[in-house]
DNA sequence: CGTCGATTTCAGAAACTTTTGAAATCTGTG
DNA sequence: CACAGATTTCAAAAGTTTCTGAAATCGACG
């Protein structure tokens, strides 16, 4: 399978962007090949399509799985594994964000909430700093989740309300929690 | 300057965690002891604590001005430049998400149009999925767009209204765009 | 239970990034 | 305009990650 002009070029980019995103450039490759392909490939396609190795191809998809980025598919009388992206973007997106703060964030908040069990009083200045970080990044994960649980409908209606969205927050109300002292 | 246990260990943190958040060891560091300095820091002090090579403490400062993540102090009848990060933690949420969007999104963004642009209609699938991908993109840093501008005040109560949110985004009603098909 | 295609593992080679110390440059002051 | 302190640049060493081909493993089938 060699990929079109179109697909070569987004394949290449993926790749190039790879490192930024914190994935390497045959997982983006791979990645960018299979979002653009309607039906499912294996390995050795992926192989050959990328000119890559087979054993890197091997390595990527495994990265891939890790991610919860790609899909199984069986095909009836062929025991190789087929591979896809999700047809839905926004679920892309969720398992994109899902992973990242996976890997990126509660790492951090662990430690955080351990420094804070652990501190001793004699550091004033750092201990604050500490606890407003991760009562912080509590209050944008919490919302996260919030935003998570919505039905994608719902979801695209918040991303879409503009600058409405500022008087809709003032009639809502609630408590204000300290972190808000920022000017 | 030697750090206290409880800032060493944070240091260290932030060293680990550098290279899944794109940076490397030593801007962690360097990040992390900013973080947790009441006074503003030079960079021969900066060095002394973390043990480090001046020239390594030189590019890491570098790199954290070129994230706009540090502010420069001057210190009277001294001639050294001394570092800070932003007491209000808002502002450093709001620089990291500005500075991750130009770096992981926008490039992509940008490519993703010049490829509809150039796109010849002879592979409707690959078509198809990138225009789609470009429209979610596009949603998404609007709304984000649209937070930016919002005071902290508002923000902090929109990351709070946690399950109160769904009624609101029903009583604000407007059109619905395509993507939300997605199920 | 041996064969065969498919897949994974692994150790080393290649590529890339980080860190260093030394040299070069910059900048304010006498 | 020379000097002294401060900072940056640079080339090379050290460290890390990625990629490969060869060998090992897997698993369905006869």
């Amino acid at each position: 399978m060699r990929p079109t002009p179109l697909q070569q070029e987004f394949i290449l980019h993926f790749g190039e962007m790879g490192s930024r995103w914190g994935i390497n450039r045959t997982v983006g490759q791979i990645y960018a090949l299979l979002f653009l392909s309607e039906a499912p490939l294996n390995a050795e396609t992926i192989t050959k399509a990328l000119n890559i190795s087979r054993s890197n191809t091997s390595m990527g998809l495994k990265e891939l799985q890790s991610w919860n980025l790609v899909r199984l598919k069986h095909i009836p009388d062929d025991r190789r594994d087929y591979f896809t992206t999700p047809e839905d973007l926004w679920e892309i997106v969720r398992t994109l964000i899902a992973e990242r703060k996976k890997r990126e964030i509660d790492p951090t908040l662990t430690k955080l909430r351990e420094l804070e069990m652990t501190a001793s009083g004699g550091d004033t200045y750092a201990e604050a700093r500490i606890s407003e970080l991760r009562e912080l990044i509590e209050m944008m994960t919490g919302f996260y989740d919030d935003m998570e649980r919505l039905e994608t409908v719902r979801l695209v209606k918040l991303l879409t309300l503009g600058s409405r969205i500022s008087g809709l927050i003032e009639k809502a109300g609630g408590a204000l929690p300290a972190l808000a002292k920022g000017h």
